[in-house]
DNA sequence: AGCGTACTGTTCCTATTCGGAATACCGGAG
DNA sequence: CTCCGGTATTCCGAATAGGAACAGTACGCT
């Protein structure tokens, strides 16, 4: 799944000539795709950048010019029909939440309800925070046509965000 | 983070003397911890079983009844201390949401304007269905205060089913 | 009693993903 | 020219995923 979310990196940036490092492909991946899926690690970028490369989904570039081999990636047409055919091909995954808070919540019997709430109080914090960062995406994106989708997902972030701050409300209401 | 999962379990059933095999452990993860966290392989239940059972985090006892060896496991006092203790130190884990249908949204515009509204159809069953799967769990656990923290965290899962049908509609008015 | 079948329970295997350390090179500020 | 922060890749070990394989058990049916 991940290859696809790394082709999807790519094929999003395919205006630009150049291609992506793997580096780049981290900074795109830590900026936009780790608000509805995951950021991969480094090691794992590079390691489907290369089953992507035997696939020929996507061509290399070195560039050789200090001493340092710099590798740049772009998308092959090759990647984009393997990406058109894995969006055609309906899915019934459904999203993954891993929720630390709500784990927490589970045994909040065993915590007690000031600490709790204390829990709930750095949650709802760094969730305004989350939130700033993809509003400020989100702004960037404006409305314009060519990236109404991003802004679409984006935009589906964002209400994901405000219920996450209704149930904080709620679970306080609760205690 | 998933032994705490399990252990979690555990200290949950822990008023039942008999403790549970690796098997219904599975089957508890695969009917709650699932909503908010996810429900682990068989092979990591078992791994994370050995693991926590090196720790004295939890205990076996072996039925030899007939000729199969069957493990069940309880957490002991060191376990609940270690859980506990777990409980007790901040963290600043945030969710992680690993979301495909937000991913091929994305791409929207490679799909075409029906094939996104046939996917958001699809997961708005599939939406449905895992709703009313929780709503049954919350219903189960009623008002009662021995389980009030269980049911804060299903009303969580709830708020969140309803920001996902919202986000749904959204997107699809934007179409 | 014998049979089929679905369920219980554990182990095993492989692949994917995570998390970050280590290495190395580059460019600019001072 | 030197330090330092950013760029770029590789490497390592561990955790997680996903099921298949295997084996025993319970129960209804004939």
């Amino acid at each position: 799944m991940t290859s696809y979310a790394l082709l999807s990196l790519l094929v999003i940036d395919s205006d630009n000539q150049d291609g992506l490092t793997g580096y780049e492909l981290k900074q795109r991946a830590d900026f936009t795709l780790r608000f509805y899926w995951v950021s991969p690690a480094m090691s794992q970028i590079y390691t489907e950048l290369d089953r992507l490369r035997s696939h020929a989904y996507v061509s290399t570039e070195e560039e050789a010019s200090g001493r340092r081999p710099t590798r740049r990636f772009r998308i092959t047409s090759a990647g984009r029909t393997a990406l058109t055919t894995w969006l055609h091909e309906p899915t019934d995954d459904f999203p993954v939440l891993k929720h630390p808070v709500a784990l927490r919540l589970m045994l909040g019997a065993m915590m007690g309800a000031d600490e709790v709430a204390a829990m709930l109080d750095r949650y709802e914090e760094a969730l305004v925070e989350r939130r700033r960062e993809l509003e400020a995406v989100r702004e960037m994106l404006g409305d314009r046509e060519s990236v109404a989708y991003a802004a679409r997902v984006a935009d589906w972030g964002l209400t994901f965000f405000d219920a996450e701050a209704t149930a904080i409300e709620r679970t306080r209401d609760s205690l």
